[in-house]
DNA sequence: ATTTTGCGATACATCAGTGTATCGGATACA
DNA sequence: TGTATCCGATACACTGATGTATCGCAAAAT
């Protein structure tokens, strides 16, 4: 008999309890790390930081770098689950209906609030594109999720701009690409001019030029 | 009598055997921190790599940090200065004094390769950041000498637009900003793409798509 | 040539972090 | 209420990195 199904019960590999503390220190992890950066980051801190010991941590995590992916999993699911909302969710902020397009450049600005929220993550995401960029297997796994999730989001934004009378005027994707790189330089800006708290939304740069580069990169259909 | 100034000889605080293996230090750091990062690399390493042990780098910089700064001091620097010469150097490269709209992307192209020249160098810029990003401290001197190199770009591929009697639709130092974002995204791209090899210049994505960005970013005067 | 000085090598003390093996208590189940 | 099991706490052995104090050699000065 196949021992590992006695019951559907006890295939149950996760238990209640040890899905919180891996919650936990998952949540004292992305904390620490962008304090300290992953390798200044010891295991005693994030244990600590999560209220638990190290043995809690080595009972749920072979290393720290494992901990590291897990994180990273778990926050581009979240932003890749928002942004597959996307429209739906951000059409009644900006003005239901009515889309002109005045208000297309702050329906951009809100697709990209959506993923790129707060302080810590943009700062955690910095990490582990400099983690890619000396890791040939960790930056496989990065550009496909990048890619993925830069077609998801030209998808969702080409059909707004066209749906306003407009078109880009190269090619839509290279150009989702260039304002997703102003907007998270404008992020990176705002946090080192020191523009602390927490969410750093709506960095003023991005909202002044922002629209301003949509505007230059669409013409009228025809 | 002022024990400090005998001659002007003994003012010579630095000797040129001291300057050498600094220099040597420094290079070695430079290879080091871009293959394992700042924090993972250690003195024994950098120095071993230089052809020393430790007693020569402690005995030359108090801290793997200050070695750090003196690194990224000597980059800019060199860039810096690479950048004043500017226009003068390329110009001959790209096409003498006729220069069309069409070599004008060419021309913005150059510019950039001048300073974001290999591999190496995209990294550790990128930890330098990423540094700033925690530290208070290193932000100020991080911005402000972006702010100062992106003035003086702009100055120059500005005189250099009005040349083909071309002006920015929007601020040009804001145009000139999303442009240089451009193309240090595509370098990175490269980077992530496993595009080996020490020089990475000419990243392919920002050949194709710079001329475009600065196109669309562009029209005649008046 | 001899002395002096500067600078890198060597040796040592210390510490912080890691991983593992074992223990004990809380939780689920009878 | 008793029992089994899971999981986090504790203790320990070990490694690698740091910083300092001292030594010795090579290059400069006289």
């Amino acid at each position: 008999m196949p021992p590992e199904i006695e019951t559907a019960e006890t295939a149950q590999v996760e238990s209640a309890r040890r899905r919180k503390t891996r919650d936990r220190l998952i949540d004292a992890a992305y904390e620490v790390f962008a304090e300290t950066g992953v390798h200044a980051a010891s295991v005693e801190m994030i244990s600590e930081r999560a209220g638990f010991t190290r043995g809690a941590f080595y009972s749920n995590f072979a290393t720290k770098e494992e901990l590291f992916f897990a994180l990273a999993e778990r926050e581009n699911r979240i932003r890749f689950e928002r942004l597959q909302e996307g429209v739906d969710v951000i059409l009644p902020q900006v003005g239901e209906a009515a889309l002109t397009e005045r208000s297309l450049g702050e329906l951009v600005t809100r697709f990209l609030e959506l993923q790129s929220d707060d302080r810590r993550w943009c700062i955690v995401q910095s990490e582990f594109k400099l983690l890619a960029m000396r890791n040939a297997q960790v930056a496989a796994s990065y550009v496909a999720y990048q890619r993925n999730f830069l077609e998801q989001l030209t998808e969702q934004i080409d059909a707004a701009v066209g749906s306003v009378g407009l078109r880009f005027t190269i090619e839509p994707i290279e150009a989702i690409g260039i304002i997703v790189n102003l907007y998270e330089s404008a992020m990176q800006a705002a946090i080192l001019e020191g523009d602390d708290g927490d969410s750093v939304s709506a960095p003023p740069l991005a909202r002044a030029a922002l629209p301003a580069l949509v505007h230059a990169l669409t013409e009228p259909i025809s």
